[in-house]
DNA sequence: TCATCCAGTTAACAACTGTTCTCTGGAATT
DNA sequence: AATTCCAGAGAACAGTTGTTAACTGGATGA
């Protein structure tokens, strides 16, 4: 059910994705509190002007730009924790898909891990919406599995939040060895797997 | 053996020191690369050019920053993680220690979590090589621990990491709590509690 | 006491910023 | 075919930015 836009509105979302683009590449020298408005446009090839059409301010395309970057997300990470195959082909299938989506959308992930903790009120507030989002989301995978028999909601979110971070903290470090040789990155994949590791073993004898 | 200082040394550290505040101040409200250098030097209430007395640029001082803000950690967290007490009573005191280092020190809190991913290169290093010191002093105090027998540098280390990790993300949760009512700060101690509680489980039961 | 030093000042620079108002030309609607 | 709509352009605004150069006056050391 693909409602075919008028050419219109078909230029407008195009200019509005150059936008997103082209702060998306300045953002990996700065941070968004100090992109301009007048940077981006200029980057795009188009008047000031022409910004206020798509956006109130930078930091209104900032929580656009979460939504790109957090908001298809979602599924992903579903299945990702989904209840298939024991603990160990759990860890190294999430480890690898998190470095796999940091090679694929290294300016997205680094926006994220940058803007998180940013200076941009409205931004920040729009990550850790999603991050909530995504650890429920963790959380209810969790309660499928027979392991979280006699945790209590709390406990179950507790954890999930656990990895949540903990996938947020394996994606940043992928990135600091985007341009590293291999040898790094395999050190960075042992590390992670093995700190997912520990929690796991946490995590089954937790009830004790 | 306090070499008193000349009038005049006394007088530079003491405006540098006013640069420092007055940025610091700046910062709870914006990320580093967006700070002007007359913006700090106004708030000093002092000429632009004076700035280049004691700093190069912006980034010069915000490594300075850093160091001003993890500097004088390092004891602190030695103490904490020594081993004394029992695993439980160990976790309630770091937890309610990282709560009173962010209540008297928020806006060094803040700027460490906001800067170890921002926009600006060097002060990114400055803050990773002073995390990277954290880890191997934390190392250093596990390895005294009856608990590391038979344990490898490298999960000594890789535990080190997940534990200053978790030291960062609960000072910020606490961070986001500040102006919230004590029931969210208690929420928020529990929230760590268990996470750390779940850690020194999982790591209890390691060498099986 | 006198010459040196140097933290902070003053003035000026070209370049840049966000925002307003007015205009245009092609798509959309009637 | 005639009218309305609206994404983008153009020009101008008052303020801001980092950096340079030449200066002042009080602390410093001979």
């Amino acid at each position: 059910m693909s409602h075919t836009l008028g050419i219109r509105q078909a230029q407008k979302q195009k200019t509005r994705q150059a936008f997103l683009d082209a702060a998306l590449a300045l953002l990996e020298e700065q941070s968004l509190s100090s992109l301009g408005l007048r940077e981006v446009t200029r980057a795009v090839g188009v008047a000031p002007t022409a910004f206020y059409r798509h956006f109130r301010s930078t930091a209104d395309l900032g929580v656009a730009l979460v939504d790109e970057a957090l908001g298809s997300l979602h599924p992903m990470v579903r299945t990702t924790v989904s209840t298939t195959g024991d603990s160990e082909e759990r860890i190294t299938r999430a480890v690898e898909l998190i470095a796999r989506h940091v090679e694929a959308y290294p300016a997205h992930v680094r926006f994220i891990a940058r803007e998180r903790h940013g200076g941009v009120q409205p931004v920040r507030e729009a990550i850790r919406s999603q991050l909530v989002r995504f650890a429920e989301e963790v959380k209810a995978e969790l309660a499928k599995d027979p392991e979280a028999a006699g945790w209590s909601d709390d406990d179950l979110l507790m954890l999930a939040h656990l990895y949540v971070d903990q996938m947020l903290i394996t994606a940043s470090l992928f990135l600091e060895t985007l341009e590293a040789p291999r040898e790094e990155r395999e050190r960075v994949t042992q590390l992670a797997t093995r700190q997912l590791r520990l929690i796991s073993i946490g995590r089954s004898h937790w009830r004790d």
